[in-house]
DNA sequence: GTCTATACCCTGATAGAC
DNA sequence: GTCTATCAGGGTATAGAC
């Protein structure tokens, strides 16, 4: 497990990603974190201030993460509507769901500031940044003018993370892209051909 | 706590519900089932077969009432566009989530097909009575002629899912509020007149 | 740095008295 | 129907040897 990861403390911290990500907070163990790390109990505690320290690495790590992906896609090339589309449509670990988003859903993570914040900053900063992408096809004429691009992109990251929770109750990936096509058509209007 | 319930078994099904919805299948003790409904240990094995036969019961009667409170809207009076915005403007406790979506995000809940059932029922159920409002807008012309209805519902079923999941990441149900302004203003071309 | 030992409470469940 | 007793194991953490 983790054969690349030479650091006990940097395989600790990716097995605390993978079960946050699978489990949430409040069904993740140190014990569970420590099996899937193949790290000791003791090596756990030198490296982390216990569970909530861990979390707050592997929380930081994972939005970071989300937010290069998301960059890469919203910064690329192409209109607006296809920067968007291309946010939507990227590929994606469908049925796992996301791994900062679904924090969002865990009660102990809510509850706790420190680990709340990582979450908040990352959503609000896709809102954002979708927003901005939005903004600029208003701008161009590519969308409606009366589009309100803070509105649209909230809506659009929403759809997103609710596309994960249909897709997930009925086991099947179909639901998620089936909302995200619904999502697009109502951004048109685009043209068929400028949305390639 | 549940004084007007007079049955142990409905206070233990009445605490299962409100735990679940709080804090997930994980999350949810047997033990705090007990505190919550003023029950004692051998009395919650006397009604129900474990956690699992409670939770079953409990996820039951959550579905039974969401369908219950999108029924009084989406069969209520109105045009097309006001069942819809009806449904997403409902009064929700935002920052509690949706009783029954959320148990989409839980790992266990998913791995159980008896109790993921129920979950997929009703949302497919949702997502099909939506998209019958819908369909029934498109032909009376009250929405543009090219709307999938499917994909569309599937989309506003989204929004709110994903706007719970905004809304508890910023501690704040205005994020809420912002994602389904922006899918009403997508769905358009009702004019704002209409929207009243 | 990593290990084992230990602590203390919680979890999910069963047994049997009342 | 409800109670208390009991159980084997897990959750989270500390102590101290190596």
């Amino acid at each position: 497990m983790y054969s690349r990861l030479v650091n006990t403390s940097e395989r600790l911290v990716a097995a605390t990603r993978e079960l946050l990500w699978e489990r949430g907070y409040v069904g993740t163990s140190p014990r569970a974190i420590q099996a899937r790390a193949g790290a000791g109990q003791g090596s756990m505690y030198h490296h982390f201030a216990g569970k909530h320290g861990l979390a707050l690495a592997a929380v930081g790590r994972s939005a970071e993460e989300l937010r290069e992906a998301a960059e890469a896609v919203l910064g690329g090339p192409g209109t607006a509507y296809q920067q968007v589309r291309g946010y939507l449509l990227r590929e994606r670990d469908v049925l796992r769901g996301c791994p900062v988003g679904r924090l969002a859903m865990d009660p102990e993570i809510v509850a706790d500031d420190a680990l709340r914040a990582p979450v908040e900053e990352t959503l609000g900063w896709l809102c954002d940044r979708l927003a901005g992408v939005i903004g600029q096809g208003v701008a161009d004429g590519e969308f409606d003018r009366g589009l309100d691009p803070e509105a649209t992109a909230a809506a659009l990251v929403a759809v997103v993370q609710g596309g994960y929770v249909l897709a997930r109750a009925s086991a099947s990936p179909a639901a998620f892209e089936t909302a995200v096509r619904g999502a697009l058509a109502l951004l048109g209007p685009a043209a068929p051909e400028t949305a390639r």
